[in-house]
DNA sequence: CAAAATAGTGCTCTTTATTGCTCTATTTAT
DNA sequence: ATAAATAGAGCAATAAAGAGCACTATTTTG
């Protein structure tokens, strides 16, 4: 999963939620300036900085084994 | 998925690989400090640095909406 | 057990993430 | 189309990550 990616799933599940950034830095304890450092994709974040957001909007950070096969 | 099973993961894969810390800091261009200080439990690194390990360990970051039902 | 290899830590410097403040740009609602 | 709300960006200070080096601790191997 690229950074893109992650950014784009943060980003999806904040809308859906409905929460703005400004409420989700709130929530999370991170700085709103490094929230939206990150959801422009200008940041390079910490793990415990992508933990906090990810933890209040119900989301996981995980590392499991690539999957080889590449189809599902 | 916490801190110290991101952790535990990377160490037991490379384990499995059997490559050395020295080895996987080469190999990923992380400075084996860095890898080091991760792998011990006292960094918090940034994104980017456990993306660079992971991507030489066959491992892959991931954020995912966490399962409610907590069983499988 | 002794030697060799691998892992962990103190010290320290450089780079960069985090943060707040302020301002601008964009999006949304009336 | 305007106003209000939300998101993005420059500036700047502080804290912390990244890194190398040298040393110690632990683990592995003969």
């Amino acid at each position: 999963m690229h950074f893109e990616e992650l950014i784009k799933i943060v980003k999806e599940r904040r809308d859906n939620l409905q929460v703005t950034q400004e409420y989700l830095a709130q929530l999370s304890g991170v700085g709103l300036r490094t929230l939206k450092q990150f959801e422009s994709g200008k940041g390079n974040p910490t793990l415990q900085t992508v933990q906090k957001i990810a933890d209040v909007l119900g989301l996981e950070v995980s590392l499991k084994l690539k999957d080889v096969t590449r189809n599902q």
